[in-house]
DNA sequence: CGGCTTTGACCTGCGC
DNA sequence: GCGCAGGTCAAAGCCG
């Protein structure tokens, strides 16, 4: 299983997920309060490197396609209104500490990624649609290794959470900061798909941001790892606030 | 000048 | 073995 190989691998891995299994969907409940500009509907997926037989999901009372997961998401939040900065990888984090239903959370069901992603492709025919989604499972798994032959070892695959957000601008600010470190044209899409890496030195997270062929409004993010290190927007916003609650204790 | 983006080249795995 | 697709590198250029 992917988790227990990451936390085998990750040498900054203090943050290993648990299991997370659930496609989820941020009730408004679990939302900070609206803010002016950045509006945007969000869906959130925790992805695991499964069996397919274990995306079968025959167990699972509800089964939704990825057209029905956005109708539902779309029925049942209606556009939510998220706040500039928001730190979505420490909201999950937190979320799967509190176990596989966090509070806020409405379980539906974990869809594969390429089923995510592979609404923006117009799929030539059913079986394509298969063989689109193992490539993308093989490059998400063995992508770090392949790349530039650095090591001939085989990257062990990280836990991976894609956001299906509904914006304008293709970057949402989760408080992290970004390096772009490649663009890749992708097929059945016009849209290309762009590489970003966290800045921090001994942080190995990214994430990959691609905007959906047939909903080109919809942008979805990948984040690949977990970071190792906390939130510089955020720290910087609680900063004076802890400054003040240090000042407070004292007396 | 440092940090970031752009972009072509390169590498790997998979399917045929 | 070859071609394709995805992921990454790294040099060059841009920008504050």
């Amino acid at each position: 299983m992917e988790n227990q190989q990451l936390q085998g691998d990750e040498s900054s891995s203090s943050y290993a997920l648990p299991s997370f299994p659930y496609f989820a969907v941020p009730t408004p409940s679990l939302l900070p309060p609206p803010s002016d500009d950045q509006h945007s509907t969000l869906i959130v997926t925790a992805l695991q490197q499964q069996p397919s037989s274990a995306c079968n999901n025959d167990d699972l009372p509800l089964q939704l396609g990825p057209d029905q997961l956005a109708a539902a998401a779309a029925a049942t939040v209606p556009p939510l209104i998220l706040p500039a900065m928001v730190d979505w990888s420490a909201l999950l984090q937190q979320a799967s500490l509190m176990g596989p239903l966090a509070p806020g959370l409405l379980q539906l069901q974990q869809p594969p990624l390429e089923s995510l992603l592979d609404q923006s492709g117009e799929n030539d025919g059913g079986g394509d649609a298969g063989s689109s989604s193992s490539s993308k499972e093989k490059a998400a798994k063995g992508g770090g290794g392949a790349a530039g032959g650095r090591s001939g070892k085989k990257k062990a695959s990280r836990p991976r959470f894609a956001f299906q957000t509904r914006s304008v601008n293709d970057i949402l600010d989760d408080g992290y900061r970004w390096r772009k470190y490649g663009q890749k044209a992708v097929k059945n899409s016009e849209h290309p798909r762009s590489y970003y890496r966290c800045t921090h030195h001994t942080c190995n997270v990214k994430k990959q941001v691609q905007r959906l062929a047939k909903d080109t409004s919809i942008v979805v993010t990948t984040y690949e790892g977990v970071h190792n290190h906390p939130c510089e927007k955020l720290m910087e916003a609680l900063s004076p606030i802890l400054k003040q609650l240090q000042f407070l204790s004292q007396f």
